[in-house]
DNA sequence: TTTCAACACGAAAACGTTATCGTAGATTTA
DNA sequence: TAAATCTACGATAACGTTTTCGTGTTGAAA
């Protein structure tokens, strides 16, 4: 095992000094061509790379992103991650990731862990916890801290700072336009209680419009999944919820805000006698895996987490390397567009 | 924007020394109750975290883990990542992620990258590319530099290191006897090229179960997936050689050697016009979403990723705090136990 | 009274960098 | 020849910690 050279070695052994195989290696102008020559060689022969820690120190600054996640085992997030991956590291940063599993503690411990200097600024997507308590302390104070934070997907506006977000009204409203279109009289919604925010936003674009299209609100095809606190029969749970819902509604048409509860209600309705997308439709929101392979393949409207994950980056980005305080404050939230993928849940609009 | 505050600054606030304030903060025995007292008031009221990057540097240790993995948007290592946080967090370490995208010069970029003081040990899975390159030096040399690797799922036999891996071929034996236990007569298996040494290794077990039951080899049976570069096709790629291979074989039974290859040749099969379990049966490797919500839900091996993740994570950080070089040097290689979980792509083995 | 611990604290070094400033000697300018 | 200017380098401070080693007061022991 060979220790790693350090400037203080590399001098030593060319008895020069510290500052002179600093310079050298920097090219500064001040050392002789002499000089440098043999200090790169030097460095070179024994791999010198300087050292990010001192570096770091030094600078203050890390050229690190945290990421904070509520989930890993997740589609969506794996692809922002993906996309703030590529964007960081093709600018010279890393990328740490510290997940919350949904938890407040555990979000506000991780927070804080990484803001004693081990990163630079933060890309976020709230604790469901979090978003239930509203509790935004930890984010004012690394915000107070001059660490800046990006908020995406799960963003609050009690928090003032860049934002990458869909529109989940337009979005939803465009997905029911669609069931409509293609012939949906009953249409009905799987989503989520109403403290998330992307719930709520999904619901009221769905309410919206039905009230464009001149249907009347039918509150019973509004489902809420309740939350479920043991992880174990969630599956479960989430099955017997929607099959009682189907049960006791005429509906011919679906639309889930997630994935999993657009897949979940589609087994439930084959189970019930359903044939899809003939009798019944079904939209989902986030392409993922389980969509594109679903049976049949779901139609579903796509988040492009990557592009969100990359420009998520870039503003951080941007915001870190900005000539400090100089034109700030101006905090900006993109949308980023969404998109219909038509697959076989859901029947032609001309064939109706 | 408050600046944190530091030992200098509590110390000259409060007009002592900095090393009181440092060693009050350690309940130092050298320090009077008293100042103590004032300190910790002093540090509390101002929230006072020492910084990582100092601590880092003087202990000449990061407290932090680096992962580098092929891709992220993926299930089996979302798990593994995700068993890793957990233990690792739970023990005070953050982990940092890096992506090679399967290409042999990003894992050596991000290697390197994080090598210079950012952590203080790897876990990695190798990219394909370096697989199929066999070049291995920068794993010797960060290995040679004092920083110990954990290798994961696809591990090396050249490099000498902790190694979490599953029992590819005992388990794809166990698949392949599930398969043939419940009265399948020509079993074929769907594999990668033999330079992916899972691969290679279920190819070797499916190849061991057959001779175990007295069955002829038929190497036609067998179907290595050629990669495909442009990965917008990939999966028309996958799609048509799958095809292509079912109608030229006669086939009852499949082992694919993970979710993807399962389920697309569901998919294939059943445009073709089989029934399935009843005219072909499917046993996937890896649980995953897909498999879990295909239709039917997928017979699988599952490897337990996030056993894998932790196993990974406490293995590196034991070696990381074993008072150094006592009882290093023997690697360990821990197998994770792998289990055929049960779903609809199977018949049962009385049924047979 | 002298001597000596014990006590409570401060100074300084160290981790690996970079940047500012100083300066000895060589060279140019007046 | 004296003065000014380069040239090429070294010393030092600084980033924020922790730790080792003093050291000036006490109070107690001799």
């Amino acid at each position: 095992m060979r220790q790693k050279p350090t400037l203080k070695i590399i001098a030593k052994e060319l008895d020069v000094s510290v500052s002179t195989v600093s310079k050298a290696l920097r090219d500064s102008k001040e050392i002789s061509d002499e000089t440098k020559e043999k200090v790169r060689a030097f460095a070179k022969l024994y791999n010198y790379k300087p050292n990010n820690i001192a570096l770091s120190l030094k600078n203050k600054k890390t050229k690190t992103l945290g990421v904070i996640i509520p989930e890993i085992v997740h589609h969506f997030f794996t692809t922002v991650i993906s996309g703030i991956e590529d964007y960081a590291n093709s600018h010279g940063y890393n990328v740490i990731v510290g997940l919350s599993n949904e938890s407040f503690d555990k979000e506000v411990i991780n927070l804080e862990m990484l803001a004693n200097g081990s990163i630079d600024g933060f890309i976020i997507s709230v604790a469901k916890e979090t978003l239930a308590l509203k509790d935004y302390h930890h984010l004012f104070e690394t915000i107070d801290q001059g660490i800046p934070i990006v908020m995406f997907d799960r963003v609050l506006d009690e928090i003032i700072c860049d934002k990458i977000v869909v529109d989940d009204i337009a979005t939803s409203r465009k997905a029911v336009q669609k069931l409509i279109d293609s012939g949906a009289k009953k249409v009905g919604i799987i989503t989520t209680e109403d403290y998330v925010s992307v719930g709520r936003l999904r619901t009221k674009g769905y309410v919206e419009a039905l009230q464009f299209n001149n249907i009347n609100l039918d509150e019973n095809l509004i489902l809420k999944i309740e939350d479920n606190n043991k992880p174990q029969d969630e599956l479960l749970h989430l099955e017997t919820q929607i099959k009682n819902y189907l049960k006791h509604n005429e509906i011919d048409a679906i639309f889930a805000v997630n994935e999993l509860y657009a897949i979940t209600a589609m087994k439930a309705a084959r189970e019930l006698g359903y044939s899809i997308p003939q009798d019944i439709q079904f939209v989902g929101f986030t392409d993922g895996v389980l969509s594109k392979h679903a049976f049949p393949p779901l139609t579903t409207v796509s988040q492009h987490g990557k592009a969100m994950g990359s420009q998520a980056a870039k503003l951080l980005i941007n915001r870190l390397e900005s000539t400090d305080e100089t034109e700030d404050e101006n905090y900006k939230t993109v949308v980023v567009e969404t998109d219909i993928i038509e697959r076989e849940t859901t029947l032609n609009s001309n064939e109706s």
